[in-house]
DNA sequence: TAGAAAATTGTACATTCATACAAAAAACTA
DNA sequence: TAGTTTTTTGTATGAATGTACAATTTTCTA
């Protein structure tokens, strides 16, 4: 999976610069704002160096919304970890998909730009797809032995268009706090399970 | 509100079959494909007649967005007419929202790029915020009297969140059915009500 | 330190696309 | 029908932008 293709420190250092660089245009500019001479400016650099370390633009895109997941995804597993009871995993995770200090309009309008661009971008799209199955995973292990299997799928697909959801109204300017999100979609859970599984899991709320 | 400039029968022929090639177009290539050239070919013009009929570019994807909201609403309206009870209205609305043979991919990616483009053009932000003030309006009159206006809020807020984001889904790829998607809407309403309220709306369905 | 390799710069080129416009065609009118 | 207005065409132009590349600077090495 991984290249093989040793690197100078320096070209490791300039890629991630220009990946990061890439990142907050990104955020401030929107997908349609992201040119090369601006990310090149960003990072401090001349126009050219784009070219020299990298196959072309999209390349550079690629890095940048894999950089961009990962961040996500470390927020997740680290909120993950330190949680103790399932119903905390539980938040932790729902947390986790609303990160403090970025459930912002601007990450949001950034994060569907993204979303928009995969329609026509396979790699975008490959993206998108480990994005989503990796939130499944972590929803269905978070929901396992507390529903039948059966309903587990379309639970993870209810929680999951639900948190995209707020996400897309924190897009459009719609007034959503974090707390008002998070809040929906644990209401949301609470309001899904039966009763039964609902009460062993608010015991240890 | 509406332009008192007198239009020639021509002209407004002219003008609608540009904005519907522009609809055709936008369906199958998206935004980003969605060039002048290509709606004039679509509608069996020469590339110039764009400019004579509108003032650019950005007012034909003004009418086409406007046209696309026209008929989405429609068809809410049109099931909202035949519905008698409350329930049913219901029904009609969140399957409204979900036209028959109109929840697929490239639909939803179409909606999406517009969502997305509407971050950086002030007068998508508008439609978009017209017609989702128009839904939250419909989903609150539906819920009058059988939520206390408290809830009101975050309820609306949370199934239009879930309506969008079955769309998202839809639009990435995955494999959500209109039924699918209509059903857990539904399902979330269902949990979300208290007993009593629920009770006597599923007495009616 | 001298020469080679690597890194960086700035610019030039090609492409895409919206828009402007002059010319041609069609429709209308007196 | 002759002249005028409206409509349509095809092309030209300019702006934006990704990419290639020759020239220049910096770093490395023997």
């Amino acid at each position: 999976m991984a290249e093989k293709v040793k690197r100078t420190r320096i070209e490791d250092i300039r890629r991630t610069e220009l990946v990061r660089a890439a990142h907050r245009v990104f955020m401030e500019h929107g997908l349609s704002g992201l040119t090369t001479a601006r990310i090149c400016a960003e990072a401090g650099m001349s126009p050219g160096i784009l070219a020299y370390y990298f196959k072309g633009k999209d390349e550079v895109l690629f890095g940048m919304v894999r950089h961009n997941n990962r961040i996500l995804m470390e927020d997740v597993i680290a909120k993950l970890k330190t949680a103790k009871t399932r119903w905390q995993r539980f938040i932790a995770l729902v947390e986790g998909n609303f990160p403090e200090n970025a459930f912002e309009p601007n990450v949001a309008r950034a994060w569907l730009s993204v979303c928009a661009a995969a329609a026509s971008n396979p790699q975008f799209a490959l993206l998108q797809t480990i994005f989503y199955r990796r939130l499944n995973s972590n929803l269905a292990s978070a929901f396992a032995g507390v529903l039948e299997p059966k309903s587990l799928r379309e639970t993870t697909l209810a929680v999951g268009a639900l948190i995209d959801g707020m996400w897309l109204r924190k897009a459009a300017g719609g007034d959503v706090s974090r707390d008002e999100a998070i809040l929906a979609v644990v209401a949301h859970i609470k309001g899904t399970l039966t009763g039964e599984a609902l009460a062993s899991l608010r015991a240890q709320e």
